[in-house]
DNA sequence: CGTCCCCTTGAGTTATTTCAACACTCGTGG
DNA sequence: CCACGAGTGTTGAAATAACTCAAGGGGACG
């Protein structure tokens, strides 16, 4: 039996499914995929580069990045496990997706979700929702950027990450001080002396420095 | 014989057209529009509102606008003539959209357009394509506010209103400093000073404060 | 035990903001 | 015709939030 996924294989990095398997993508769209893993820092698709795939993230935990030709760095997005990403694209990628840490990554071929929306209206319809819901969060975002202080910014991205964490109150955070900065447009110091002016008027505590837990006084600081 | 639009004269202003029109939001997608005018500040839709409708720029020049609760704001985007907005959300705008100046605005009910795109599997990909244009651009704006100098996002600005402008190395801005400013993550004094110094470096020059004329050192601003 | 990477902290610098004053344009009405 | 006021844009001087540069701490790993 010849196996569809074979040559996805010239992806650079490790094989790790065995076959034909599903992921789900939205609600009742569930596609062909393959599984792959990448390692911390492995580049998942390039600015550039053709747009074949669509994925998700099965574990671990994935940024977007554009870069200036100077080197300066913007991190549009962290997807965390369970998220789509990749679709909000043309014809090709304008940015890069890079494994924030060890990661596994299902990739369905892009041809293979044009023939599903061309067959059901619906699954186009909850697709292109996905579309929308990463262009509010960008709107968020913009607003975070152009109009909010350093303070805000921590805050309002711990708040992100803590909503998003199953336990609500506590976040080992996967990305560095370098990519929160470039996340939220600051330099790594403001991010370090933010956290400690956080952790010192009680509104979070830090056991380490990725390990952040939440005190009721975060939402004081509002933005 | 009944007007399929006459409900919609409940948006307050006032009610343009006489009858059933269609208008083109994508290539080869028309669909039945009424066209309404707005005049200069006039809120398009707000914040929280039902998106009832999809959008396009017949005359005149559109701002999304996002506020926070202290007054500071953040414009997400500008529209000009022939351009769809409003496309992009869920069941409700999580932005308000307002006329920058006397405008000529086109609605299409979005229960028309799922109609269409139901029944299309083809206009639905062209619809969806809509709303990826509009995250790239979401995302090469993110860059510029997380990442780039004064003069780099005023020049960003003006090159991207020269590249939309029919002229193309002249520009009428309809928007007041204010508007750029908020648009570009700054103060009204930081745009007027970089506008000063990018004229007397012979970038731009200025007949008037909303007529810029390009020159061809502005692409020496880059960013 | 040394090295590397990441994070924190301090001191001084700077880009941008804030505050304040003034210039220009355009209606309106005396 | 001119005075007036509102709205908009420009410019200067002082303040400040965030950045840059520099040093040191601490954990992981060979």
């Amino acid at each position: 039996m010849q196996n569809p996924q074979a040559h996805v294989v010239s992806v650079p990095c490790s094989y790790a499914g065995p076959g034909p398997k599903l992921t789900e993508l939205a609600p009742g769209v569930s596609l062909p995929c393959s599984t792959l893993r990448f390692a911390r820092n492995d580049e998942i698709f390039a600015e550039e580069e053709d747009a074949d795939f669509v994925y998700k993230v099965i574990s671990g935990t994935v940024r977007d990045v554009r870069i200036l030709s100077d080197g300066r760095r913007q991190v549009g997005a962290f997807h965390l496990a369970g998220e789509v990403f990749g679709l909000d694209c043309g014809k090709s990628h304008r940015y890069s997706a890079e494994a924030v840490v060890d990661c596994e990554i299902a990739l369905v071929r892009r041809a293979a979700l044009d023939k599903a929306v061309e067959a059901d209206g619906g699954a186009a319809r909850k697709l292109w929702g996905l579309t929308s819901r990463d262009l509010q969060q960008l709107q968020d975002h913009m607003l975070l950027l152009g109009r909010k202080s350093a303070i805000e910014r921590v805050a309002s991205f711990l708040r992100g990450m803590f909503s998003r964490s199953p336990a609500g109150d506590a976040v080992d955070l996967a990305m560095s001080r370098t990519d929160i900065a470039d996340y939220l447009g600051l330099t790594i110091e403001t991010i370090s002396r933010t956290l400690t002016q956080l952790e010192r008027s009680n509104a979070i505590s830090m056991p380490t420095s990725r390990h952040i837990v939440l005190h009721s006084r975060l939402a004081l600081v509002e933005g």
